[in-house]
DNA sequence: CTGTGTGGTTGACTTGGATCAAGCTTACGT
DNA sequence: ACGTAAGCTTGATCCAAGTCAACCACACAG
């Protein structure tokens, strides 16, 4: 009866989109709530969306009034100068918080890019504020994961100033890889979301050089690339070209 | 009479050392609190701290549980790699906050070092994320402070990914003008506090090359430079050399 | 299956900033 | 007043990564 299976696929989508029954909410927002502070949470993430690949979740300028957890799909944020110059400030996966450059001026300082067909929910600014009054592990999560960041941005700082090519292309490797491990993902064997002209911008790189040092990899048994395709051959190899060589 | 002088210099210091009597209170944490809250945040903020130039604050890897208010002074914070690279992830001055980086692992992952005798305020975060349960504005301020500092990493990004030498100093030296003059103090005349070197960590660049683009600003009539001494003559100019040229 | 466009690779060459080196300035301890 | 060390400047040279250009590999629309 087809009204019965309809409700049914209602109940279901319901269910399915509750942080309580996420199986990302031990990476997310929710880590380390209590069932009953995790219904409540359920209660706030109110709106999820679907973007597109290419699609805008915000642009910089832009009002903010809430942040974005990743529920599925792969995203870029970035930065752009007048004059075009583009730096990618970083790729976020499922799991991973968008949107908190947007708390300081109350409105967005970047653009947020799905590079695949990906699923968000929203998170209202104000309402989490409140919430997190009310329960103490959830506003220290919170303040953990704003401080993660920074200390992302840390890495990424340490890499753009100090770090030469290759070096920086085997950081941001490793980087994925072992974000794909926590998701349960292969360790070795996955495949680029973004361009090389993106992996560039975010490593402070051209294209060309980005090309170049994937082939120098492969040349050199660390791992194998066919366009977006890598397998990681040999994780010592990428870890020791690292720490190899002082500018 | 001795007794009374000495009376009177003590309360003097502690209402000197007072939240509420802070002549960076709109600078720093207590921005936007009511007098009552702003009272309440004196108790929090106990310990106050001398740190002499050359002093670590913290070190990375050491245990976290306060954040710092830097009262008067300068700061670095950087990042070492296991082969000694060291990049400095930002400068501070009076008002602004240290130790946000240690509240993700509960331990600091950078180095906070005074670049003068300096004195700082201990926030104890655990009281701070208590209060922040209870004064909606101090929640509120603590997270733009938080958001502020991501966002300020993306324009460090931003400098080391996308532009050149010349760039980044300008950009450089107009940050630091305009933080001065947000305390008051000369945008156009000022003395560094860091070393060649540690500017050159910061901006990505060797100090001979900071060295050679304070040389070619000077020649071009946009500043004057003596050692740390720094007049800026022309700000239309070091902006102009900012947009200028795509890489 | 074929044309077209986007993205990726590779080569030749150029260049901005690093490296190496020498000399200068300033601050400070004796 | 002087010696020493730390920090800064400047020049000569080199090299990693950028630029320019040609070509290749898919994906996909018709």
């Amino acid at each position: 009866m087809p009204p019965e299976k309809s409700t049914q696929e209602i109940t279901l989508a319901v269910i399915q989109t509750a942080c309580s029954n996420c199986n990302l909410r031990e990476l997310c927002l929710p880590l380390g709530l209590s069932e009953e502070e995790l219904d409540r949470l359920d209660d706030l993430v109110s709106t999820r969306r679907r973007v597109k690949r290419g699609e805008y979740l915000y642009r910089a300028g832009g009002e903010f009034d809430a942040i974005y957890a990743i529920r599925s799909g792969f995203f870029k944020t970035d930065v752009l100068l007048e004059d075009g110059r583009e730096q990618v400030t970083g790729f976020q996966m499922a799991g991973e918080l968008l949107g908190l450059d947007g708390i300081s001026t109350e409105h967005h300082t970047c653009n947020a890019i799905a590079l695949e067909d990906s699923e968000i929910c929203a998170i209202p600014f104000s309402q989490l504020e409140s919430m997190s009054r009310e329960i103490h592990t959830l506003q220290h999560h919170f303040h953990k994961v704003m401080s993660r960041e920074i200390v992302r941005d840390h890495g990424v700082m340490m890499l753009l100033g100090t770090m030469r090519a290759e070096e920086r292309l085997a950081a941001f490797l490793l980087n994925l890889s072992q974000r794909f491990t926590a998701r349960g993902y292969s360790h070795a064997d996955f495949f680029l979301r973004m361009t090389r002209e993106e992996i560039g911008s975010y490593l402070g790189l051209k294209l060309e050089t980005v090309s170049r040092a994937f082939s120098r990899f492969q040349e050199e048994g660390h791992i194998a690339v066919q366009q977006k395709h890598i397998r990681i051959l040999n994780v010592a190899g990428l870890k020791a070209l690292m720490n190899h060589q002082p500018i």
